[in-house]
DNA sequence: CCAGTATTGGACCCTGCGGTCCAGTAACAG
DNA sequence: CTGTTACTGGACCGCAGGGTCCAATACTGG
């Protein structure tokens, strides 16, 4: 459903669809989308405004899609190996360390994927429920990873891994949120390493070491 | 430098003024600055074009801010009496309870603030940064508490008040996003809990009791 | 009552921007 | 070689929306 451009591509088109997509991503991702107009994204990659429609015919709202769609895979990938297999501690660990790593190399400081949600809600809320969807798909991950460490014993019984999931989750999405307002990182490693604290809390007492 | 409107106003002019920001204040919060027109305002508050510009000569940055300030008055209100006093962990148990049942109470899921500043840093960066000014007075309230905490032993001697006042607050702003992605008020609170439990983590050991 | 100022209404302007159209060019299939 | 389809350039359109102006009306202080 978000690629249903035009029917047939050839190689050359598909080259010019992802630089659109691609240079498209990074005006959106600063500048966000109502603060980023199809002329800019036309200057920005050399093209005109036929090709702007003729690749994406639903005009500016398929356009963000296919940068959210974009932009999900890079956070995602960025994530991996750790964010298939959290099903220890060590791998949580890692996954900080990764997540932390991709957003403090971005030159763009804040996470566009919850901010683009947050501004597409009172604009676009068909294009919100496609970006939302995506975010689940990745809260769902941190929750099979708590569900499996929970089957294992690293966690006790009564955790609920998917409320302890959606908080991991709202501390990385705030912390991106202050990332991006205070232009630095450690709100991000803050919220990260408490939420990880937390985590921690919900394994079971007596086996302390288990913990690293 | 937040009201520096007309000079001089009458009890009619500050009524009308105030009704525009109360009004516009709805409209922005629930679609966001973009996502609202001056017209829109115009029409909520059966007034002409000439108020609007009469009230606020900046225009609708002038607005926006004076929303913005009018709604972080409303949310620093509901947190309180707790947030000038987060001095025991009695304290920060009402505190969570005042913000969920406030934002549990409001219309229009999620939090306009955090939202609103995502939505201005690539609009309107004199305005974000105005807006950042006020979040950090917030959060600058939490850390003065964790401070007071450290002082009267409830907190090791090693916490780091201004870091865990961060990643609570940005366990606030991520919990208040996916509260408005997913029009639900649980990840406000599964995000809360968690902020809370990482801080009774830093508590000294050997005195659980103290917890309570 | 009178000047002066605050408060309205609403017509108007103009830029920016999403979107359309068409004509010209390149590439592929047969 | 030729028809067909993809690709590209850019002029153009319509309108939404921020912002200006002016003239009419209320209100205030003296």
């Amino acid at each position: 459903m978000t690629t249903a451009t035009p029917a047939r591509l050839t190689a050359k088109g598909a080259a010019t669809r992802a630089r659109i997509v691609a240079t498209a991503a990074d005006l959106v991702l600063a500048r966000g989308v109502g603060g980023t107009s199809l002329d800019d994204v036309r200057a920005g990659t050399l093209t005109s405004k036929s090709q702007l429609f003729h690749y994406f015919p639903g005009g500016k709202s398929e356009l963000v899609l296919a940068i959210a769609d974009l932009q999900m895979e890079r956070v995602l990938r960025a994530q991996r190996p750790f964010l298939d297999t959290l099903d220890t501690w060590a791998a949580w660990d890692g996954w900080r360390d990764a997540l932390v790593a991709y957003y403090g190399s971005q030159p763009h400081w804040g996470c566009p994927i919850g901010t683009l949600v947050s501004e597409l809600v009172g604009t676009d809320p068909a294009a919100a429920a496609e970006v939302v969807g995506h975010m689940d798909r990745w809260r769902g991950l941190l929750r099979d990873g708590l569900g499996r460490m929970r089957e294992s014993g690293l966690l006790r019984a009564d955790a609920d891994p998917g409320r302890l999931a959606l908080a991991v989750f709202a501390a990385v999405q705030g912390g991106l949120l202050l990332t991006q307002a205070m232009r630095s990182i450690e709100p991000l490693t803050a919220a990260l390493d408490a939420a990880l604290t937390a985590l921690r809390a919900a394994a079971p007492a007596r086996h302390p070491a288990v913990l690293r």
